[in-house]
DNA sequence: GGTTAATCAATTGCGCACAATTAAATGTCT
DNA sequence: AGACATTTAATTGTGCGCAATTGATTAACC
């Protein structure tokens, strides 16, 4: 039962390499599109959509530090600093040093970062209701999605602790 | 039945603008965290995550324009024309002008580019393999994800299509 | 045939993401 | 107290993603 060595095959079929078939592709597509659903509901607010999941974060917990923040987005200070920096531009929040701990920056919502929250408060019934699921799929597809984020960095911190042994 | 107007709330409770119970930060942020993995893996191919799904589509079919590399990877020219730019450059393809339609840029895989494949083979179950799931729980996810975002890009199109009627 | 419309890639400008590094402040030892 | 490690935010540089525009080519229309 030995491969044949005429007639050699030009390509090894793989189904593993098939773009539609991949999770990873499904994933990355339908979260770009689903961002871009955002930009015609935030762009009047004068927000990004990493803006928008800053504000969210603020008003469910006001005066959290840059690394506060980033954990519960999953960005780090390269990503957060230029971003908190526009806003504060923009006057939603204001930067202060920690007076009891000076490496720290704390964030706080300005009154122009809390009104926000009024008009963004319609933004996502709105979104939901693009995505065509109803409320039991969202929370299913939600939940899967959270596991599988857990799973990957719960994968990536051991393999992180293992580089950090040595 | 009306609303008290002594003891006011601070905060109208909205259960919708929690961040945890959001698809779409769960999508952005498993997307990500997915895309991490790969990292590690294509690096050594000296590929980014993108640059990897370019090829995964001219692996399937070759020669093709900017315009079919969009439609299935879903992104537009002035994302792909730098990122061909720096494959061309670094010899994994070839961009040239079609000779029928000289608006048309045709995308060919290099020898280089097609030599990779080989060794992009292992990739998509070392991923597989990281995410934790079954077959059949990929498959199951990957589908939703195609399906949604069919509805996406479905309900942009329309409201396209309306604006462009004036 | 010549004008107008449509198509296509490229360009410009902005805002993320993130790896890697830097610098300052704080903790932790002895 | 002083040397060393850790924590924290900022910085630097690269590569997307995308809206908007441009310029060139082709198609469509009368």
């Amino acid at each position: 039962m030995s491969t044949r060595p005429r007639r050699p095959v030009k390509l090894t079929p793989s189904p593993w390499l098939k773009l539609e078939s991949q999770l990873c592709f499904a994933l990355y597509s339908t979260s770009l599109a689903l961002t871009k659903q955002y930009k015609p509901l935030l762009q009047p607010l004068g927000l990004t959509y990493p803006q928008y999941l800053v504000l969210l974060v603020l008003w469910e917990q006001d005066a959290l530090g840059v690394n506060d923040l980033g954990q519960r987005l999953f960005l780090d200070s390269g990503t957060l600093t230029p971003l908190l920096k526009r806003m504060e531009t923009a006057g939603l929040l204001t930067r202060t040093r920690a007076l009891d701990d000076e490496r720290r920056v704390i964030v706080n919502l300005s009154p122009a970062g809390k009104a926000l929250r009024l008009r963004a408060l319609p933004v996502p019934q709105r979104i939901a209701q693009s995505t065509g699921c109803d409320t039991e799929e969202l929370m299913n597809l939600t939940r899967r999605m959270q596991e599988l984020r857990s799973h990957l960095h719960e994968g990536a911190s051991v393999s992180a602790a293992a580089a950090r042994a040595n």
